[in-house]
DNA sequence: TGTTAGCACTCATTCAAATAGAGTGCTAAC
DNA sequence: GTTAGCACTCTATTTGAATGAGTGCTAACA
């Protein structure tokens, strides 16, 4: 791809333009730059520069006789080279993350956070892990019923409850956790193999018909932590307050992918692919995968918990998205992250 | 409030003229009815009957010169008089549930299929339980660090870590594990008093300072499950189906609505007052609490989940939603649940 | 007394033509 | 290289007329 190089003047009247729909939403024209901006020319030369901008593909007329709005690849080489960093500014008033048990809660919460915070669509997708078991607890929670907790790394929890198990004394259970727990822990799924399955079903000797339900319970729950990768939105309906995407149709098919769980796995995992220096990655307009959302921009970080769990999160907003805010507060909130889980 | 009754031929003409608009949402003329229903009247017989019908505020003109649409009186009418119940039919295909582990799983997976089934909104409050605690587990998942799962009333589970606590033998676990389910299971939040708590305390003897740790966590456990009722919702982007939600303003504050939990709990928790006879209750337009839902109805059931677990499951949709469908669909589901859960 | 045909009237919707206005491209002068 | 000026283009808005669906009312009919 060629590398698209701007002389001074040519970059700050492309940052004007963007800068200024980006607040309006409307083309803007070139007595309008000639007015507000900085550089003191008049309409004709800002007029002769944008012909060349949009000889370039930055710039581009909705109509004839209209003003300019940015094309995709003027969007680019905003994001590339003429956004201010202010990662100062933005870390003063910092995020209130709330420290909590369940993952499932504070992926909801951070999700609810940056649209707050960003007035655009949040999505966060959970940490994509080789989820390795970390602790079985067997234990009768009432008579007749054996429960047992299944803990996969990152503290995901499932629980299944064995219906008509006959009962077993604490001490009898005890042996059962603890064999169990020596021999799996640490394991993958993969290394949960049929050699390991026989060893314990000897073991265990006469508890071999409790064994082997547990054993199917283990790898039920290993399995389908595997499979489903949850994937928690907010501010769904902040894309109303845009009106290039709140008529109906657009409306209806960005909120449709955000309901549609793979849809949005697919665009946010892909987002590992190109990044950025600091590690944020910006998709604008048909750079993202999903076709309803070829209206939008997707400005994705990776964050890490720790334990190797490291997942996406994502603002969704129109193309004419603040991204140094956007930026701003995702570097802020991945930080801070940074600091409370290491 | 007086009762309506209205004359046979009148009651035919209300169910035709709602019938109608049901199908194909615009203003019904009286030509149409005249053509099309199984009394052989000429319109402006008809038309002198709908005249009757809009004084007694059951239908109305949205102009002087278009066809009648119903008011949300006449929909209250056709729903309590004018529906027949064809609950046979619905039956025939059984919704497909499947059997899952967490409730939460189970709660999103009805809504779904309801969702889907209707081709409207569907919505599902959690069980509003009192929450009596059922099982405690205390286990050294790692050096260094205990873990406790709590086990409530209809399996919900919440796990803690607890860090930088020191290392007890299996031996000194499980007979703490002891202590503490025998004294507090069964016992909801309210039960778990100060007595209780010091009697443990003193109990523990030694080990005053982990329980200390632990009956905090609980605590915590219990009072956030109290304090949160999960609503799932699905299908949410159906409404973009029907042209009269679909404009921006409406779609958008339907839409807010729906994402905004507390709402929709009081919607739907009210809903356990004014109930029909089979467990059914349908909220038209105004007689919605939720000002944004005004152009809404909405229709619930309470569910059973057995162990007190009650909660409320609805349907929301336009005014002109296909009541009998949705009632028999809902009754199906919860006929099925019933069976399953019993 | 209830039903029907006929007709004048109302009002939303659609279409085309006229108008206004924003913004450009181009040329010529500085 | 920059600027003023002007003709030109195209959208958005307004206006008015035509269309048509549907009503309300009256008078005749069974």
């Amino acid at each position: 791809m060629d590398e698209i190089q701007l002389d001074e003047r040519k970059g700050s009247i492309l940052k004007a333009v963007i800068d200024t729909y980006l607040k309006t939403g409307e083309p803007v024209g070139s007595r309008t730059i000639s007015k507000f901006s900085d550089l003191h020319v008049s309409s004709a030369t800002i007029r002769n520069e944008m012909v060349d901008l949009e000889e370039m593909g930055l710039l581009t007329q909705p109509h004839t006789s209209a003003g300019r709005i940015p094309t995709d690849l003027g969007y680019r080489y905003y994001v590339d080279h003429l956004i201010m960093e202010r990662e100062q500014e933005s870390r003063e008033h910092e995020l209130l993350i709330q420290k909590v048990d369940r993952m499932e809660v504070l992926m909801q919460q951070l999700a609810k956070l940056l649209a707050q915070n960003t007035q655009y669509t949040a999505m966060i997708a959970g940490p994509h892990l080789g989820k390795k078991l970390k602790y079985v607890q067997l234990s009768q929670a009432e008579p007749g019923k054996l429960m047992v907790v299944v803990v996969v790394e990152g503290n995901l929890i499932r629980n299944f409850m064995l219906p008509e198990s006959e009962d077993l004394t604490p001490e009898e259970l005890l042996g059962l956790n603890i064999m169990i727990n020596s021999t799996l822990n640490g394991l993958s799924i993969s290394e949960i193999n049929l050699g390991v399955i026989n060893e314990l079903k000897n073991q265990a000797g006469k508890y071999r018909d409790v064994m082997e339900d547990v054993l199917s319970v283990i790898g039920e729950a290993i399995r389908s932590e595997e499979g489903e990768q949850p994937v928690f939105t907010s501010g769904a309906t902040n894309i109303f307050k845009y009106p290039e995407l709140s008529d109906g149709e657009k409306a209806s098919g960005i909120l449709t992918a955000l309901e549609e769980q793979e849809q949005l796995v697919t665009a946010l995992s892909t987002a590992v692919n190109t990044e950025k220096a600091n590690g944020i990655s910006v998709y604008i307009g048909s750079e993202n995968r999903i076709e309803s959302m070829k209206d939008c921009s997707l400005v994705t970080a990776n964050y890490d918990f720790g334990e190797g769990m490291i997942g996406t999160i994502g603002v969704i907003g129109p193309k004419r998205m603040d991204y140094e805010k956007v930026v701003a507060t995702l570097m802020g909130l991945i930080e801070q992250l940074n600091k409370m889980y290491h």
